[in-house]
DNA sequence: TATTGTTATACTCTATAACTATA
DNA sequence: TATAGTTATAGAGTATAACAATA
């Protein structure tokens, strides 16, 4: 899935089209499928608008922990996000190269290391969470605010322990 | 994200732990996060449980619009699941060897490829599609059936044209 | 002995270009 | 000329094993 773009008409003329169009109704009825293809169209919205910054959703998601857990280490990263240790090694690597964040040895725990935003970062991120912000209620335009609220709860209801 | 089993606890012995634990608030106010975490956690119990039937959630998919949609052609399923030609072919090529679906000349373009399942597919299928609403039913069963309407309807208006 | 961060590496998934046969 | 199916291949994402340094 999460193709660069769906072509906008598929037309009447495509071969087997006796019937009009293709019966998804079972895929549609399961949660899994759905939760999948919302999320693939949010994610290339933030594919295209995100790109200024030279953001995945990764090392957005990294970033705004970061952020908002001054001095996290990798381990509870790769905890909060599912990443495995060793995919974690090159992103916050390139962070880093970048000057986004820091890194400053844990002060109490001499394995670990602390991660830092840095002044460019936090001003980044500043812009970020609002081109984020505003991407979302893009894509989320046909809902009303208690509707998107309705949403995030249900959605939580599954994934959250 | 995905792993593959998470640790049922990281204890307050963590590193960095002055605060008690991590701070997600913003990420968790984004719908595209929500709905990547619960396709997440349901893909990894559809994993778990379809195994026996050695369907991944492609296969499954596909199995299952050819079910619904007798001699669909190949290019109809990538339009409805999204994925791009080339990727389907050897979906569609590994489910004939393994004698689940059928490969007919289209009726009316020479072009064209119409699948069908095969006995042993449809019977396959009812069981795999019976296995996958328990499964679903057990990854939301903290919703009501009223709430998991609610849930794919407030989906279905981010994604579906 | 267990854990943090790391390297190396393999496997899967997704994407692009180009070909053939037919429309 | 455009489309269906295909091949080959590149790139991104995700997985496991094993190591050094520290707890």
């Amino acid at each position: 899935m999460s193709q660069r773009r769906t072509k906008p008409s598929s037309s009447a003329s495509d071969p087997g089209s006796g019937e009009a169009a293709i019966d998804a109704s079972f895929l549609e009825s399961l949660l899994g499928y759905n939760a999948r293809r919302a999320a693939l169209v949010i994610i290339e919205r933030f594919l295209d608008r995100m790109s200024v910054y030279g953001l995945r959703p990764v090392d957005f998601s990294t970033l705004s922990l970061v952020a908002h857990n001054p001095g996290i280490t990798s381990r509870q990263l790769c905890a909060a996000l599912g990443i495995l240790p060793p995919n974690l090694v090159r992103i916050v690597a390139d962070l880093d190269k970048r000057g986004l964040v820091q890194r400053k040895p844990h002060p109490t725990d001499g394995r670990a290391i602390g991660l830092h935003l840095s002044v460019e970062g936090r001003k980044m991120m500043r812009e970020a969470e609002a081109t984020v912000r505003a991407l979302e209620d893009s894509a989320s335009s046909r809902l009303t605010a208690e509707e998107r609220l309705t949403l995030m709860s249900l959605l939580q209801k599954i994934y959250k322990p």
